[in-house]
DNA sequence: GTCTATATCCAGATAGAC
DNA sequence: GTCTATCTGGATATAGAC
């Protein structure tokens, strides 16, 4: 199942491949003659599809992106309350990481900024948006406890992300959604009303 | 001050020199002439003290880790409890990127293992071990409660993180150690015990 | 639209004088 | 130990046939 497109036309079949290299060897240890081979496709052929190297790393991540903020959208959508929605959102970062794990560490532990010129800076990004309102709507309605907005974003996703970065460095050898529930009780104390007595 | 050493053999310098063209264009970004023209040191002279370009990474990744492991050694030393010694990490890892972003820059987030042949894999490091180790005391004297031990660490340094990596890319504009109790306060909820009545 | 062959450039690394 | 001059390989990108 590749990340990008199922079509199997020149382009998803260079992006998929350039997922695969980049990921595994980095977007600079990766030549246009070794995407050539593994795709199977021409240097001429990718040249016609891509302006240059830094435009198959902009279309990737472009694409992944759009993925991303398609699937917050959807939750944003499907839950009410601030709560249920950071759980949903944790589970789906969980869910990426473990099925797809390449398309995670591209799309979030890539330093972009080196190989793509014109990167969107991370907090003008839809996805990160989303979530940043998300905890802003929590906070009015009392869901959150009023502090602040970037220190509550930091704090109820970042757990998460270690967990996710861990993974992904291979220091966890069990499925991250199995400790899901685990993982966002203690999230969730961090910014939440103490509810105990 | 320069973040390696104060000494002015070329080592240091080069090593300052790489620090700061490393985190400010990307290791690949930066040729060794570029290395040769910003510290003043020729080719040969460099190539006499390194022994190639990955060489300079490691070395300097080295001196920062090293450093790093001292002052984390000195905070278990000098408190007692899991709150204060997470309390004092925090504090340090956000001094540090305020006064030395460059050195959070490339001994956190760069990716080592893209330029570096034999970097030590994470969760063998002395720092994350110490860390790891503050948290398996603190559950054991009942300070932290009962959580998986990885998630525990996850939890508690993850937000900080999350707000070093914002403040390194821009997004805040306020020094972090402004922020140090507010985002304490957070990260301790979300694995000690509930002491709200 | 796809291919092969190839031009051009500049990186990393070395040689050898001083 | 430090320097300049230089080699060599391989990368990006293009040209032009099909």
């Amino acid at each position: 199942m590749p990340a990008v497109s199922q079509k199997k036309d020149v382009s998803s079949i260079v992006l998929n491949t350039a997922l695969h290299l980049f990921t595994a060897k980095g977007y600079f240890n990766t030549s246009i003659p070794d995407i050539v081979k593994a795709s199977g496709c021409s240097t001429g052929s990718i040249y016609h599809h891509f302006s240059d190297k830094p435009g198959i790393a902009k279309a990737l991540y472009d694409s992944l992106v759009e993925r991303m903020s398609t699937q917050l959208g959807e939750i944003e959508q499907q839950y009410d309350s601030t709560k249920q929605r950071c759980h949903a959102i944790i589970k789906l970062l969980f869910e990426i990481t473990d099925n797809e794990p390449e398309v995670m560490r591209y799309m979030l532990f890539a330093k972009h900024r080196e190989f793509i010129n014109d990167v969107a800076p991370i907090c003008s990004t839809k996805p990160f948006l989303i979530m940043k309102n998300i905890i802003a709507n929590g906070m009015k309605s009392k869901e959150v406890r009023n502090i602040d907005q970037m220190i509550a974003v930091s704090v109820v996703f970042g757990g998460a992300l270690r967990l996710i970065q861990l993974k992904l460095d291979n220091v966890l050898n069990d499925s991250l959604i199995d400790k899901l529930d685990e993982v966002f009780d203690c999230s969730w104390r961090a910014i939440s009303h103490n509810t105990a007595h």
